[in-house]
DNA sequence: CAGCCCGCTTGGTCTATACCAAGTGGGTCG
DNA sequence: CGACCCACTTGGTATAGACCAAGCGGGCTG
């Protein structure tokens, strides 16, 4: 059978999602609360399962709950602000308790891998290799973020062999004697791999943060380059500028 | 019927969008290429139009292509690079053609309409007024932004009367001899409501970035308070800081 | 010839149903 | 008592079919 007429202009599942949205801020649900499940929903609002599930699906995109099935539908928790630079710097402002889980760390010669590209941002010539890092940064236990950060090798010997589950910028200053001092980034808005959703616990195409920085220590050499995805529902950044005349 | 069980792990639906990534992609298919219909496309990969339609509104949520109903699926330009600024500023600067809607301009007193944020945001007491502009700012012809400015009333009289085509800094420095010097900005993803989505000509729903921007003057008073939406698709952002130690 | 209208196509929404993978919990068996 | 297993529930994927609004173009009508 077809959709009866709706009496109003908008979908049937955007009114849906709009009263689901309404209990949680209403009746400010706690985070992780269980909602009512897409077969449940579907009963009480009289419609299909995949209506309600599209309400779901969109209340899901705004950050409102998020899914882990097959548990269910649950509040999702207010997002996390950060400026741009150290994750580990912005945790401590916070006062929240940051880690970090190494996925890899390796020396990158030769071209692919993203050393082509992490060469030409570090100013490198095309026969010098970079160390490379990647790491799941987490905030209370919570996954937030991908690290992954290129050094010129020439920098940081032995790098490599550091256990990197604290700041790697702590690390170049009382090892390596290098100050960072600025960084330029470029923030902007993707959609994450099916590694990333993984890694971050996030459904498949979940919309993610892409900041990809470059930072410069007091001689202004480049000295890292890093390509950082977060969770778009749990951060947001803070930047000043001064203007430009 | 039920699915019938496919070779791969991942869904029919990621491997039909990755399939026409590529062909986009590879076959670098000009901006405004029209795609095959979802009818066409189910056809195709022999699955059920919804489907189909799954696999392209993955790529539409990834920005590779747009949606314009009843006409089709086209293939969808890059993105736009901004800095923390003046969108007119920007513009100039990319060597783009900027313009201006005005949607209203007004000034606004007492609580709610964001007056009372406004306020707080640029330091002002309960009692006083801000001036407030609504735009939508386009380049080269296309939406990308809707930017809501407001200004304390104090020191911008007469403002509301004049023509809001062009840039309103501009128009500060030289009629009211405020110098804007920095910027504070707060840079998150959002999902755009439905007015937005109008405006900015995009699907119900789809991601946006929020920029909530604070500008001071060359006396450090806050003179703008700023409320910038912009398409998440075709902006990106260039941020610069110099790191605390 | 001008203008209107109608039918085709498109994406958008919705129904109804089915099977799958994977946690959870209760009950059973050794 | 402990380990295992199975049934139940959840969201995820997929099918098949239906109607809608709206742009577009061609053909008909005045």
């Amino acid at each position: 059978m077809a959709a009866p007429r709706q009496s109003s202009r908008s979908p049937r599942y955007v009114g849906i999602a709009a009263e689901l949205r309404e209990r949680i801020l209403d009746e400010h649900l706690a985070p992780h609360t269980l909602m009512p499940s897409e077969r449940e929903l579907s009963e009480q609002f009289e419609v299909s399962r995949m209506t309600a599930r599209q309400a779901l699906m969109l209340l899901e995109s705004e950050g409102h709950v998020y899914r882990r099935p097959p548990r269910g539908t649950f509040v999702a928790e207010p997002r996390v602000r950060f400026q741009i630079g150290s994750f580990s710097a912005e945790a401590d402002r916070l006062g929240r308790q940051a880690s970090a889980q190494l996925l890899w760390a390796k020396a990158l010669a030769g071209a692919g891998n993203g050393a082509t590209r992490a060469r030409t941002a570090l100013g490198l010539a095309d026969d010098d290799t970079v160390h490379a890092f990647r790491r799941l940064r987490l905030m209370e236990g919570e996954p937030l973020a991908i690290e992954t950060t290129y050094f010129p090798s020439a920098l940081t010997p032995g790098i490599l062999d550091v256990e990197a589950e604290g700041s790697l910028w702590g690390l170049l200053r009382e090892r390596y004697g290098i100050e960072m001092t600025r960084s330029v980034a470029v923030i902007e808005s993707i959609v994450l791999d099916e590694e990333s959703c993984d890694r971050l616990a996030v459904r498949a195409a979940s919309s993610g943060i892409l900041l990809t920085r470059r930072t410069f220590d007091q001689d202004d050499r480049c000295v890292e380059f890093a390509r950082d995805v977060y969770r778009a529902d749990r951060a947001a950044f803070e930047v000043s500028a001064s203007v430009a005349r």
